[in-house]
DNA sequence: CGTGCACTTGATTGAAGTCAAGCGCTGTGG
DNA sequence: CCACAGCGCTTGACTTCAATCAAGTGCACG
């Protein structure tokens, strides 16, 4: 899986100036502060935020009205609501900074036109989009063929840094178990 | 969901004379008898099947030993084991089919080389790995939202013909639940 | 010095897994 | 043509994992 990621970064690297600094152009810092939402469902996802600096996460509520966080972004990461940024349609997923945030923002749309420029940047699209439906893939895995200690003991192996950084309750709703399941897991280890 | 299709539908049928001439040409008709495998672990995914007719299913086998089907394939859906063709590095998926199959094979070197001389189908590509990761973004959420009932009353909704043409043990791996308690569940309904 | 929030710990319940037996086809060989 | 073997599925009894409910701890911050 990282091999893929490297292939992206090797990627940007070779991506040719004019592309690039076409890129480079439609893309705007900003900030957010611990708390804030970068994407609020009903909202269409009009914008991809990749990560600078700090921790932001993906949320939706059920209708029994409990929060499940599908996923955390760290630095580089790509911050969208993929199905309401891909249909360009209202979504239902928060995307909230979980510490103060900088971020730079791209507009769908300035992208959508630069892919036709620039096939290039089709190609790094399709990419990115690979990634992420392996990444999906391997989660749905593990929701499948690992109980609640040995996704927690998966996910401590693979992003060590979560633990560290994130709150249990928002680990626990992301690893689909109790808050207090997940307690009584890391008492044992 | 359905409206993605309808839009792959839609771009192939506006795909311009000479890339879909091109694709024609590198598409293979074969044939699968009932149980017989389309891909098998350790093996590199280095085509694509296109089912004109008759299921096939993708499954892999745990550390348990246990079959975990993890897609059902019908008319018209595309057949591979993504990360495995992705990558064009060796899998641990199977392709099996379920009944009599007849395919159109697709070689992957080809296809990427047909991309590169028609941006179409690199659009073409985006498109449908962007309705895979939909497909599995949607699967996700059910097995983080809903318990082993609920997911069985969604895939009788959602695809009623795969309750009539599947055996139950398959589906009930690919819900995530024992063949018993599935039993139990349509017991109740 | 409280008040609130993140987390822990304990007791109980409930959903689903496992193990085991049995039913009802279908198909094959005596 | 019947018999029985095998497979797909059901049903029952029991167990287990994790959810829920309910206190309680400890730290951070006003």
């Amino acid at each position: 899986m990282t091999s893929h990621l490297a292939q992206i970064n090797d990627f940007l690297a070779r991506l040719d100036g004019e592309a690039k600094a076409s890129l480079d152009r439609v893309m705007m810092r900003r900030a957010f502060g611990r708390g804030e939402y970068l994407l609020r469902p009903d909202e269409i996802c009009r914008r991809s935020f990749l990560i600078v600096e700090g921790i932001a996460r993906k949320f939706y509520i059920t209708e029994a009205g409990k929060e499940i966080t599908t996923k955390f972004y760290f630095e580089n990461d790509l911050a969208i609501s993929f199905q309401s940024y891909t249909l360009q349609k209202p979504g239902s997923e928060f995307i909230q900074a979980l510490e103060n945030v900088v971020v730079t923002v791209t507009d769908y749309e300035a992208f959508q036109n630069l892919k036709k420029d620039f096939p290039q940047l089709l190609e790094l699209d399709l990419m990115m989009v690979e990634y992420y439906a392996m990444w999906l893939e391997e989660r749905l895995l593990q929701f499948h063929s690992l109980d609640a200690a040995g996704r927690y003991r998966r996910l401590l192996k693979d992003y060590p840094q979560f633990v560290q950084k994130v709150q249990l309750t928002h680990i626990a709703s992301y690893l689909g178990i109790s808050l207090e399941t997940l307690s009584r897991i890391r008492a044992k280890i």
